[in-house]
DNA sequence: ACGATATGAATGAATG
DNA sequence: CATTCATTCATATCGT
């Protein structure tokens, strides 16, 4: 559960109450602090429409909306897509790819981080923080992700981060990097944090 | 192999305790607690090797290595990095709020109540983020604090300009106009969206 | 048992 | 788009 919904368990214009109670000189959060209404239909365009990166028109059309559950701007609504999302891939990272050893084993699936899995499972195995999925219910909504308006939405990105890039994450980022070359100051006494350790000691669990 | 199994080698408090009192196996509780060798070890590398934002494939790496140690996940090192490092600094911050010498060095963050934050203002009535403006030329990396190896604190980052530029809206993915060909809407679930997406059906109840 | 504090977790808002 | 920062919420821990 999100930390609105604890903070306010009605649920109703969570912000006004937090503001407006204690002190009104106080500039304090300017801070938009959505409500629970307003959360839930982001998520709602977020996972049951696929929508990843509004437009700036969408936004304009989203923010009106969201507006009647309370006050919110556009860049509210900018932010939220952008830290979803960001957010999603982040856990991501975390877990599946970038250790080329571990991304072997997601060459042919997906992970089992993946938005969509989580969606249905609402898993969150050793990764980051599982942003509490909305109880989807059972229906896949794959078919709607696919035949959505415009069709510039960033559906197809679900799996992408799964998939691997070798070249990008073996040593394409230490290219210019001196730790092939060097020692790093953190390798010695941490050997795991050393990329090039990492072929060494592969296995992350027997580390 | 078992890397649980040392979870609370020493007996120390750790989250068993607490745990087997009342509900036998209960999932732990949600919150990791972590043990006194990750801690440890956390420590190490924070202080004595400089540590303090962990890349992603780093995150792995630690979180795998102190898996060992006990229950642990990539999200738990990622926050305990950024939630130490905060602290230190906001520390820092009551410290040597006062001493005017000392604020000379930390521009930025003190005093944050000012409107450096409110840039978005006065934008447009969307208000979208409108990128800001490139920074001030900062200042300088004042003595760092530590000795420690990645070159401590880069001091804060440089000024946060107040200008705004208005007519400036490269914000990422907003950057350009997605002039869709104007359809119109269609009210789908969210007709305030699309322009003419009619096939989806969204199960969202209430709009 | 309670209040304060330390700290894990989350997220809005930026920045580059 | 990846990262970082500030702030806030939630809970574990500890002293009285």
């Amino acid at each position: 559960m999100e930390p609105q919904n604890l903070q306010n368990p009605s649920g109703v214009n969570d912000q006004e109450a937090a503001k407006n109670g204690s002190f009104l000189c106080r500039q304090s959060s300017t801070r938009w602090t959505p409500t629970t209404d307003q959360i839930r239909i982001l998520k709602d365009l977020y996972y049951n429409n696929g929508l990843r990166s509004p437009s700036a028109e969408q936004i304009q059309r989203i923010s009106a909306r969201l507006r009647q559950y309370g006050k919110i701007e556009g860049k509210n609504v900018f932010y939220w897509f952008q830290n979803h999302k960001a957010r999603e891939r982040q856990k991501k990272r975390f877990t599946c790819d970038n250790i080329p050893a571990m991304q072997m084993q997601y060459r042919n699936g997906f992970c089992k981080n993946d938005e969509i899995y989580n969606k249905f499972h609402n898993v969150n195995s050793g990764g980051f923080p599982s942003s509490s999925v909305p109880s989807a219910p059972g229906l896949i909504n794959v078919g709607s992700l696919g035949s959505f308006g415009n069709g510039s939405f960033a559906v197809e990105k679900s799996f992408r981060d799964c998939s691997i890039n070798p070249n990008q994450n073996t040593c394409g980022s230490m290219g210019q990097n001196f730790s092939w070359i060097e020692v790093d100051h953190c390798a010695a006494a941490y050997p795991f944090l050393d990329k090039k350790s990492c072929y060494i000691n592969a296995d992350l669990q027997t580390l």
